[in-house]
RNA sequence: GCGCCCGUAGCUCAGUUGGAUAGAGCAUCAGGCUUCGAACCUGAGGGUCGGGAGUUCGAAUCUCUCCGGGCGCGCCA
């Protein structure tokens, strides 16, 4: 609708009569919008008031030209000029029974789009270190990620959706030297943990798989290992301490015994968290390793190409990437004195990597923590040639959990935290994947246990869902009056339709392909679920106002053609949502 | 100190490529089930869009400044 709009506004400038205009408008400056009043018809334009200044017209004036220059089009019932110099459409109500026409013609295909145009675009989201279980905050990435991923997919966008594993470096160490630590417990060896171990209790597991694998083979007295440490935090240097402990597991099992642990612990992990969002309904087509990228070359490569540019320089034994020359507010290092490489080194050559692929625009989803990230691997892509602004990195902000009111405390290295899954088993996953989706992905979000479950008004998941169950329930009680959904009479009875709610769910379908692109364009998940409230709410009003089963066939058909294209939407919008349409409840 | 995000009704939040009278839900109050599911609907009250200044036909939206909050500023990942 909207598109067809914007046709023939284009035309209209062009029929305009010579010398209105110094210059032909570019087609970007005519922007049609949904009226927030009906009075002001259903699409209205600002075109005359943007161009009225360099044609130096009153918009007024100018907005009267246009109008007149329009072609005539069946959608079109009428326009006028309101206020400073808007133009007003109103439609005939033809053009939204062609819509529901539509909606029942494509079904489950409606509001999909080719806005995208086949670019191709990596997403990648979660991206959560396999040192632990995925939290609460995860499950936001999750819900979000796999959402947008949806999203784009139907309005065009060639998505390919990834997680990056973070399984190489120090703290895939530390969850090793955890598990070892915990194994040694198992088999009767007495001995303190670190302050700076994984304190979480998902490791315990993780060592009784491993003394079930190996037996006591990996057990060393406790005194050998503790002989000659560090002191641990609190008074000592926490970090000293575990080092110091790796260095010792390596010393008393060997390379290949810690290299067995920590296998098997990230074995585990990865096994868990997959699990955990798969039954979240959260999937992903890839699942990257960064030490793949490294065994690969990658890394070297990328670093051999800003080598190449004249992008390095050696400083107090490390060697350091000129961030500051593309935008960064400081200098990073890529390799450590120590020679290791850095995660940001690797990180620069996994976008590297995504764009040698072929990906034409990355989107990355982050925790709000990792801000301070974008403007180093922004710099690092555009060091290495490629275009800053193919890289989009999406915040997602906190969660902070209530029950009743209550905050619930968190953090992921104490004994103590609510994982995605308990939160999952508590609330369902459909709760969940709304609440999450609920609000804008930029505004921390307060997610209160207690809402989430219940089963009363003061819970908006299940208003969405109930209205399209209520649809089903209709087919059902006409099945029982033993009646007979006649689609085509429906179809061709939609003239019937023109009580005030009736004009008010149509206008509302009409909205969805809309609301989808919107959506899409602004990465905003949130606002399809707004849209679908609203869908939701002109349903629930329109059945709470008329009978949709009356006697008189035309009029009964043309309803229930009109309460299944809603049952259609919502269960497109739901799909994309990750939230089952039931028939029940 | 510097950087990013944010401040909208009693509460939780929409609304930001600048548009017409700033909207929902919850809570409060008043109504609606002998009729397709009341997990619903209808109506009412409730606002200096954090304060101030600027840009212009027009600002919750853009700019500046101040106040208040969250998160970052490692040769960790």
């Amino acid at each position: 609708m909207k598109q067809q709009l914007e046709q023939l506004v284009l035309a209209a400038l062009n029929n305009l009569p010579g010398g209105l205009l110094p210059e032909a408008p570019a087609p970007s400056a005519i922007v049609i919008e949904r009226t927030r009043d009906t009075q002001h018809g259903d699409f209205a334009t600002n075109v005359a008031l943007r161009l009225a200044k360099g044609a130096r017209r009153k918009p007024r004036e100018l907005a009267e030209a246009i109008v007149a220059a329009l072609p005539a089009n069946p959608l079109v019932a009428r326009t006028e000029v309101a206020g400073a110099g808007f133009i007003n459409f109103f439609l005939t109500s033809n053009a939204y029974s062609q819509e529901l026409a539509t909606i029942h013609e494509l079904g489950e295909r409606y509001g999909r789009s080719t806005l995208g145009q086949g670019q191709r675009v990596m997403l990648e989201y979660v991206s959560a270190n396999p040192t632990g279980p995925l939290h609460v905050g995860h499950g936001r990435q999750a819900a979000y990620g796999a959402t947008l991923a949806n999203i784009l997919g139907a309005v065009g966008f060639n998505i390919a959706r990834e997680y990056y594993i973070n399984d190489a470096g120090r703290q895939m160490d530390i969850l090793a030297a955890s598990t070892w630590l915990r194994y040694l417990e198992i088999c009767g060896e007495e001995l303190p943990f670190p302050a700076n171990g994984y304190r979480g209790d998902y490791v315990r597991p993780l060592a009784q798989k491993l003394h079930a694998k190996v037996g006591e083979q990996l057990r060393r007295p406790a005194a050998v290992v503790l002989a000659n440490l560090p002191t641990d935090a609190p008074v000592g240097d926490k970090e000293a301490y575990i080092d110091a402990l790796m260095s010792r597991a390596r010393e008393l099992i060997g390379a290949d015994g810690f290299r067995e642990v920590l296998e098997l612990s990230l074995a585990e992990m990865l096994a868990d968290i997959r699990e955990d969002l798969a039954q979240f309904g959260v999937e992903f087509d890839r699942w990257y390793s960064e030490r793949a990228l490294g065994d690969s070359g990658a890394i070297d490569r990328a670093l051999a190409r800003l080598e190449a540019q004249g992008r390095l320089y050696r400083q107090e034994g490390a060697v350091w990437f000129r961030a500051t020359e593309f935008g960064d507010e400081k200098d990073r290092v890529v390799v450590r004195e120590n020679g290791q490489k850095t995660y940001f080194a690797s990180d620069i050559a996994y976008h590297l990597e995504k764009r040698e692929l072929g990906f034409e625009r990355l989107i990355d989803v982050l925790g709000a923590d990792h801000h301070g990230y974008i403007a180093r691997v922004r710099a690092g892509l555009m060091a290495m040639g490629e275009p800053g602004d193919c890289l989009e990195v999406n915040l997602i902000q906190f969660v902070s959990l209530f029950r009743g009111g209550e905050k619930i405390a968190m953090g992921k290295r104490e004994a103590q935290f609510v994982t995605l899954r308990q939160l999952r088993e508590e609330v369902g996953n459909d709760a969940c994947r709304f609440f999450y989706l609920m609000r804008s992905h930029d505004q921390p979000l307060d997610f209160d246990l207690e809402l989430a479950k219940s089963r009363t008004n003061e819970n908006p998941v299940y208003y969405i869902q109930y209205a399209h169950a209520r649809v089903a329930s209709v087919m059902k009680q006409l099945a029982a009056r033993e009646l007979r959904f006649d689609r085509a009479e429906g179809l061709a009875s939609t003239g019937l339709l023109v009580g005030s709610q009736e004009q008010a769910v149509l206008n509302s379908l009409a909205r969805y392909p809309e609301a989808l692109e919107q959506a899409a364009v602004n990465r905003a998940p949130h606002t399809l679920v707004h849209y679908l409230r609203e869908l939701a709410n002109a349903l629930h009003t329109y059945y709470n106002a008329e009978q949709f089963i009356v006697s008189d066939a035309k009029l009964r058909n043309a309803r229930l053609a009109l309460v299944l294209g809603v049952q259609q939407v919502l269960r497109n919008g739901l799909t994309l949502l990750g939230v089952s349409a039931p028939e029940s409840m």
